[in-house]
DNA sequence: CTTTGTGAACAGTTTCACAGCC
DNA sequence: GGCTGTGAAACTGTTCACAAAG
């Protein structure tokens, strides 16, 4: 067993799609600045425009969780955030361990957005003896020997892999083995994970893949390949022509 | 105006799933690997383990890309590695510049996926003139002030931010007034850009959130949740009260 | 035989549009 | 009037299962 899957969410659980678990987050991150400004309500309207999504698919995602608006009114901020942190499991603690201190792992540490939710960074471990002890985010860095106590001593279930790729599948396996059963991977590799155990991936170099894909195809309207590569200045040049404000392009259909 | 996206694939293009051209670099870096082992030939299972992915999902999403395997044989890896690569446009340069060198600027920089692929950090900028001259990753860091002229200068069309939340929507105005039409944001905002410009975010925080939700799932299941998995080992944790036996949905929250 | 390529069934997600409540 | 909540429709993505090709 255990070929590497990214293993899916799979519980059985109350039904909240997938989709919508991944931007809860989201729609926190906007209510949490409006509780920051004593906003008391706000629309499904606005607060999707803050978040960046549709209005219709914000109303539909908060449906999973409950009917916690007022018709008329809008969303109670104070509430709501209450209601997703708790839906997200953010009214807990979660200790987390980040394995692999470079320049990553540093601004891992250093990132506000752990803390200021329910994470807090339990230890920062690397294989390095010359870091062992060394502060960093004002957290001493401790030796990879160390793992599976800090683990245990902890209660930690969520280790963040900042390692190269190398010793990725090394340190996810002596994670796995002490108890961690939640993964964030920042290594450019597959991990194989037993069943039960989720991994999610957040992949640089992807991403930027991803983007030339779609910058390819931008330019695919004219003049192609050439050394130079792009058009700099003004940024009205070729513009698949018309498109409003809101308006997305539509599916062309085929021919 | 359009509020940020995650971006749009749209155009009037030759249809690739979005789903699809998300894993092409999945794939890609599994073809790598093959490549540099000298594997001729892979099949569609073998290279799916490989990439973490099932295998009719794989021959699907290549069969979006043309016929490139063989019936009874695979595909040929280095076939596959050039066309994977044509398709998402890495067979030509792509300058990209990094805005904001703190640990994560220069992680990103150092970050060696992204050369390896059709990508040249062409430069690195920073709002702080301390910075300025100092080399990262062997590139000298230059000011904002800048920015315009860089862009300009190299041709360049992807943009990566990676500042402080408060300063992104505002680095993001001038990579889009200067040509920039892709950009990849680390910043925990939500981007407004023009139509015709694609941003794809990474958000370490929401990563942790999708975790969290999970986990929490997780402590309320365990007890019927034993099929083929494989208890990691005796969680000498704190384990959370457990639940009932049999139950295979376990309802509501438990408060 | 083995393995691809793909229509067709299925599953998940988004959008629409409007009934129902404030 | 304004706005939520939600069925139903439309769309996108995944899996199945098998015919066709080597």
């Amino acid at each position: 067993m255990a070929t590497g899957r990214t293993h899916r969410p799979a519980t059985r659980s109350r039904g909240i799609p997938e989709a919508t678990v991944a931007r809860l987050p989201l729609y926190l991150r906007a209510l949490t600045a409006l509780s920051e400004r004593s906003v008391p309500t706000v629309s499904s309207e606005e607060l999707a425009a803050a978040a960046g999504v549709n209005s219709a698919k914000l109303r539909k995602d908060f449906s999973y969780l409950g009917s916690y608006g007022t018709r008329g009114v809008g969303y109670d901020v104070e509430y709501l955030v209450y209601q997703i942190s708790r839906e997200l499991g953010l009214t807990q603690d979660w200790p987390v361990v980040i394995v692999g201190i470079g320049n990553l792992g540093a601004a891992l540490a250093n990132y506000g957005g752990f803390a200021s939710r329910g994470f807090r960074v339990a230890a920062l471990i690397d294989a390095d003896p010359a870091m062992a002890g060394k502060p960093v985010a004002g957290i001493p860095v401790q030796h990879t020997d160390e793992l599976e106590k800090i683990i245990d001593d902890n209660g930690v279930s969520i280790g963040v892999i900042a390692t190269p790729a190398g010793a990725a599948q090394q340190v996810c396996d002596r994670l796995v083995a002490a108890g961690v059963t939640s993964i964030l991977n920042f290594a450019p590799t597959v991990l194989s994970v037993p069943d039960g155990v989720d991994v999610r991936k957040v992949d640089l170099s992807i991403e930027l893949q991803i983007l030339a894909f779609h910058e390819q195809r931008k330019a695919g309207e004219e003049a192609a390949a050439n050394a130079d590569g792009a058009v700099p200045h003004t940024a009205a040049r070729k513009q698949p022509a018309d498109k409003g404000p809101d308006g997305d392009v539509p599916a062309v259909m085929p021919a």
